[in-house]
DNA sequence: ACCAATAGTGCCACTCAGTGGCAAAAACCT
DNA sequence: AGGTTTTTGCCACTGAGTGGCACTATTGGT
């Protein structure tokens, strides 16, 4: 007679067994292609290191980039969420947004989520095809956040662009964080990405602003 | 007696006609994938249709992708460009880089540029590997930008994201103004793509301040 | 007009990402 | 235990992208 799994909750020992080759699908990727490069190592090899079947891997990810990006995408999920729980204190959009993404940030309490997405991000740098599917990612998500605050908060034209302008300065400034955040020395935390987070949200008004003075052009000057 | 052209310019038979396959290649490209779909339609039959090997196809272009990009990416190539030759005019950087865009999309005089763009932004919108394609492409123009930024232009300290974010909004608000000129009716030209920009443009400054209004709670509440 | 150098092309075989179908196995729920 | 469902493994297949080599066309010099 085991005991019914009914209502007491706890994922399931499929579940768990699923998660688990998730998860050892991502590390040995990282592992596996930080070593040899993206494409320097197969997905034959990997799925072979996992002892998995390659007809696994997509049923797990989408592409081989995919597995690379899962824990950003994780970060960016959890993101997508807080929009959906906060309620907003009364500022602005910008910072409406800003508070959600720290918020997520400081959800990512696994212990070795920050060394995933450093390599992950590294080998994104290397990796034009990488790259891209990360950026198709970080769009996918402004448009589904679009259609979070167009259901939770009250703008005054729908057709308005400022919504949308303000997801695109939130993504491009989170990764212009995480570009200088990865290459901080000594292998720091969440709480060194909520740093250069905050430094970055910081400089965003200054952008509208900033002047563009031309160097001496006399410096160029032949003779 | 062969007139050597040694000094005369004009480009060279050999140039002139590997242009015309490659013009080939993208008209038929986005006719094809129109038609058929871009997953719908081979490179084989691509190539078939255009009487050339699969080989000199990627002499021409780096992907599948890549060749229904090529429009887009001229106008993006036109604004390096126009980084590269303009002054600016004692105004903020963003005011700089808005004038350089639309320099670059005065400059897109082939008569059906406009035409090109439209089928494959279209393209792009329907299938993801593109747009992601895309999106790399701005990026890698974005960091182009950025190093004839800083070798032109005088900023404070060099790590100061805001040259960066400035890039990013425009890049954005020109993604945003091209999505809404593609579905304007009776096929609009340049012209009109560069009223499109000036308006996206003038909603930049007001995003900063944009409040976050929830939608009446109330409303949302049960019974 | 002819020739040597060079750029561009076609063809062929190959690797590898990604997909569909089906049968075997594991986990689930009485 | 037994019937159901979910997950996996295997196998064959399509199609993108690459490397190598021989072949042709263009070019510039003589």
């Amino acid at each position: 007679m085991t005991a019914t799994r009914n209502l007491d909750a706890g994922p399931s020992l499929r579940e768990r067994k699923k998660l688990r080759t998730r998860e050892a699908l991502i590390g040995t990727a990282l592992e596996l292609f930080t070593e040899r490069g993206f494409d320097g190592a197969t997905l034959d090899e990997l799925c072979e290191a996992v002892e998995v079947s390659k007809r696994t891997f997509f049923r797990n990810f989408a592409s081989k980039e995919d597995v690379v990006m899962a824990p950003t995408q994780d970060m960016w999920a959890a993101f997508v969420d807080e929009l959906e729980r906060r309620t907003p204190g009364g500022d602005t959009l910008l910072e409406f947004l800003q508070e959600s993404l720290l918020a997520a940030v400081d959800r990512m309490t696994d212990e070795d989520w920050p060394s995933r997405v450093r390599l992950s991000r590294r080998l994104a740098a290397k990796t034009p095809s990488m790259d891209a599917h990360g950026l198709h990612f970080c769009d996918r998500t402004i448009r589904s956040s679009l259609s979070t605050l167009h259901r939770r908060l009250a703008f005054d034209e729908p057709q308005d662009p400022r919504p949308r302008l303000a997801l695109d300065v939130l993504v491009a400034a989170t990764r212009r964080a995480m570009e200088t955040w990865v290459e901080l020395p000594r292998e720091p935390g969440r709480k060194a990405l909520a740093d250069e987070l905050r430094a970055v949200f910081a400089a965003i008004p200054g952008t509208m602003t900033l002047p563009a003075v031309p160097r001496e052009a006399v410096a160029g000057q032949i003779r």
